[in-house]
DNA sequence: TAATGAACACGCTGTTCATAC
DNA sequence: GTATGAACAGCGTGTTCATTA
């Protein structure tokens, strides 16, 4: 068991749920997660999100399609890289979903205790 | 600013907290954090107590004094390492203790974010 | 600048090994 | 088994670089 959650791990998660929410794309996602942390002052690295989002193809929860940006095609031919679920992927998703908030659970209920057992 | 707290300074605080009750040695602490974290099925590795003890000194908040353990010489030699504090150690100690603070607070809050965020 | 990807180096960590009693 | 320490290997991670539009 290791000692606390994995970055990955992490932002696996909250790239399930955007994808459950809407099918977008890594830069995207990353900008948003970026925003969605500020408050906390962490700055999720964009090696991270490409990496977990070709682990979640790797492992099958996840498939690409390309697609060109922008409904004008003079001013942005940028091409991005889509995520969607593949066939069996919300099963595999839910099920990964449901390992990482156990060991959520888990890793909140150390930190608990370390402010209850170190700080009066 | 990192992902999540490192074990290192996790375990950190503890031992500072084990050196504030009673001055205690290191296999004796490793011994006592097994128990506790047993429920959580985290076992935290021998090398990283004497590493963060070894740390601790460096840093110059603890000292350490040997000790032949027992009170029958003719039962047991072995020797230990007792630590306490330096003559400022509690001042760092406490500096120390304030920003693990700091950042158990932030990850539990973060923790906390991706559980609201993920899970209805 | 938006967008994706890979390379590279570093540091933390877990296991193992070494030593002594 | 108790007790301390170091070595060693591996993996996750952060930064940097590369490429295209």
């Amino acid at each position: 068991m290791a000692f606390m959650i994995a970055q990955r791990a992490y932002i696996k998660l909250y790239l399930i749920n955007k994808v459950e929410q809407r099918r977008g794309y890594g830069y995207q996602m990353l900008e948003e997660l970026k925003e969605e942390f500020k408050p906390f002052g962490y700055v999720p690295p964009q090696s991270e999100i490409y990496r977990a989002l070709h682990e979640l193809v790797q492992e099958g929860v996840l498939y690409r399609t390309k697609q060109l940006k922008g409904n004008d095609p003079s001013v942005d031919f940028q091409e991005i890289v889509l995520y969607h679920f593949t066939d069996n992927g919300a099963e595999k998703a839910a099920l990964y979903k449901k390992q990482v908030k156990t060991d959520l659970d888990r890793c909140i209920g150390m930190l608990h205790k370390a402010v209850a057992d170190n700080f009066v």
